[in-house]
DNA sequence: AGCTCAACCTGGCTGC
DNA sequence: TGCAGCCAGGTTGAGC
């Protein structure tokens, strides 16, 4: 999936075009994602006028009048604004009309969700899906020193390797397998390193690096892996170049020796054997 | 509490 | 060409 960049960079792309829109019909096309889309969202939602979107972590927020409908793209989920008149293509699975445009959800492996929070639930902060989420790695609340600081003091007594950790979303949320991998590098830490061993200078680098490399990706565009195209159906998007992942037996861009991949979690991780042992 | 791992589901690629 | 086997961006929840 899409991780924190291709969301951002896909709420950036459909914004321009639905916000302040009503709207006039949604349609289920296969409603079993990771949870259930609401059968009743249809009715719910219809007349609705979006007023913004907004995104935390990687749920995108769609503020209506009653309520907030969360989109998770999951592992291989995309959003794209469309003309209603468009036909339906296989794994399109949610369509929600704004009249002559749609936003569209196409998602193959089905690991999106598309779920509905009344404002008579509370505060979309407290959704469960959301409430236990880290900080924002761009905010102020990550910034600077707190950025480092929150590494730090969540990773206190912590066993497990930092590379899970960052991944976990709990000392700050967004960073995902490729990032992940690609953040640790930039920071010189191996990723087997455990997470309560950081020292507060890596804390502070790490911190740093999650941020720079969030942001040289949505600055790039989002990368897009194998099926990840813009809002507006392009496939426009190069993948950022990465310094590690996807890179196993290939030249460290900085020292030149293998890059070297292993599982931690399930997940492959890249590294530089050189560079990451600071 | 924290850690590991299975599971959700489908498509694409590799190798026989 | 066909097919089996493996891999893939995320996240929850069970079990230890």
């Amino acid at each position: 999936m899409p991780e924190l960049p291709e969301v951002e960079v896909t709420r950036l792309g459909i914004k321009p075009h639905i916000e302040g829109r009503s709207v006039s019909g949604v349609s289920i096309l296969d409603g079993r994602l990771r949870w259930p889309v609401p059968k009743s969202l249809p009715k719910r939602l219809l007349g609705q006028r979006l007023s913004t979107i907004e995104r935390r972590g990687k749920y995108l927020l769609l503020k209506m009048d009653t309520g907030h409908l969360l989109i998770h793209l999951g592992m291989t989920g995309v959003l794209r604004v469309l003309p209603t008149a468009d036909g339906v293509k296989p794994h399109d699975r949610v369509m929600i009309h704004f009249g002559e445009i749609s936003l569209r959800l196409h998602d193959p492996r089905k690991f999106g969700a598309v779920l509905w929070h009344p404002f008579s639930k509370g505060a979309i902060d407290n959704h469960p899906l959301l409430k236990k989420l880290g900080p924002e790695p761009l905010a102020a609340e990550f910034a600077g020193d707190l950025g480092a600081e929150r590494l730090f003091r969540f990773s206190r007594k912590r066993t497990v390797a930092v590379k899970s950790f960052l991944l976990a979303g709990q000392a700050v949320v967004g960073v995902g397998n490729i990032y992940c991998s690609e953040s640790l590098f930039e920071a010189g830490i191996h990723p087997r390193l455990p997470a309560g061993k950081l020292t507060k200078a890596q804390c502070e680098r790490l911190a740093k690096s999650v941020r720079d490399v969030l942001t040289k990706a949505i600055k790039a565009g989002g990368s897009s892996l194998r099926d990840f195209v813009d809002a507006h159906g392009e496939p426009g998007y190069f993948m950022m170049q990465t310094k590690v992942y996807d890179r196993a037996n290939e030249p460290c861009r900085i020292c030149k020796s293998p890059i070297v991949q292993i599982v931690q979690a399930q997940r492959s991780t890249y590294f530089c054997p050189i560079c990451q042992r600071r």
